[in-house]
DNA sequence: CAAAATGTTGAACATGAGTTCAAACGACGA
DNA sequence: TCGTCGTTTGAACTCATGTTCAACATTTTG
């Protein structure tokens, strides 16, 4: 065992763990790459876990006691990439932030579990905004929770394409990253569609169509 | 071979390989899986592909051709789940649909073409709508489809939970979908920031803070 | 201190996956 | 009919990976 670690084996192991599945998920990672990471032989590896299947779910365990214990880590793992100079200052989280953005790629429980406490904070913010004023108040608050994290998990996992679509190579570059906010705030302040008879006519009638991303049809015009 | 096939045994093992990764991801296929489905022998995959990945790139390939062919085809794999409506009209579209969307969870070129294309067809979109008066016109209108698609393509990566949280089963369910549309629609019609100072602040001087999903701070109140 | 329990090591094993290959098959032209 | 060339077949090979295990080391317990 190195000098000036006081985990045990166990944590060390996941902690690699975390960090390696993080970068690479858990498809690309095996067994040994994550032995060597932690610097024990594979044998500990089932030792301590059982398998790897074991050894995930006590990832999992543990990541998602993480999200419970720190509320900042909520927001750090977040959609929004200014969230990371929360990230900034508190580094050792960030191999929990990135583990939890690979299972929101793959799915399971820790990306429901994510999701579900991301909707229950962005629910509450929105009913503070609410009340200060600031925030519109939603007919039904929780439905646009939902959808406001489900935007912002796919703002955040295509990151590195919005951004190179933006012209730079990273979203937090000042200049991107000025242009991404500029149209995001702009997004919310002001309508998409300045047309109310689509949403008059689901209020009304049955299902009309819903012009949004991709698909429009110039029914009105 | 089987009798009623007209296709070679090259297209026979790609759209067998479509098919099966797009319900398993790429991951999580083998090649003996592939042949199995295309109902030949392992070496023949080979054979034909020379490898795995030299069969993946022609998947990937053949993928983005179809893209290129059937402007229907990226609607119809678009993050709105109601354009499944249009799937249901093509079924033979489905399996390139779904492959399209497993390449969207693990990245690579398949991913960053498709989302290219959908951004030049929503911005397109988004210039008709303003012309007929139904959208508003951004003042960065690319930044502004370049959103909108990374939040089409959280709502649809994400559609099995947020139909879960939505109480239902699938987004399509008329209760959940109706209650998914009608935040949407909502979402785009009626500003969430009420507070134009936000936006104001943007274009005066450097960046405040933004209000957006999960990440508020009160100082306005 | 002795013994037992716990932790650690590195090699060996079994399985599965990508790949290779020699033989068989079939269509086509000489 | 024969030979050739492009396919097809199924087995064998190689390597990586998850797992197991017997031996060794360390810590804890009586």
């Amino acid at each position: 065992m190195s000098s000036n670690d006081d985990r045990t084996t166990a944590a060390r192991i996941r902690d690699a763990a975390v960090g390696y599945v993080g970068e690479h998920g858990w498809d690309r990672t095996t067994s040994r790459q994550i032995a060597a990471e932690a610097g024990v032989p594979v044998g500990l590896v089932n030792y301590h876990f059982g398998s790897k299947d074991g050894l995930r779910q006590a990832c999992d365990d543990w990541v998602i006691a993480q999200l419970a214990e720190d509320k900042g880590l909520i927001l750090g793992a977040g959609p929004l990439p200014r969230m990371d100079t929360y990230i900034d200052d508190h580094p050792e989280l960030r191999p929990i932030t990135e583990y939890i953005a690979q299972c929101m790629r793959s799915g399971g429980q820790v990306a429901e579990h994510f999701f579900e406490r991301m909707v229950e904070l962005t629910r509450d913010m929105m009913a503070l905004a609410a009340d200060g004023g600031t925030f519109r108040r939603y007919d039904d608050p929780y439905a646009a929770a939902v959808i406001l994290v489900a935007y912002g998990a796919g703002a955040s996992l295509f990151g590195d394409t919005i951004a190179r679509l933006l012209g730079g190579t990273n979203l937090l570059d000042t200049d991107t990253y000025n242009r991404y906010v500029r149209t995001t705030v702009e997004d919310y302040t002001h309508p998409l569609i300045i047309d109310e008879r689509y949403l008059d006519a689901l209020d009304t009638q049955d299902v009309p169509p819903a012009p949004a991303e991709g698909d429009f049809r110039k029914e009105n015009q």
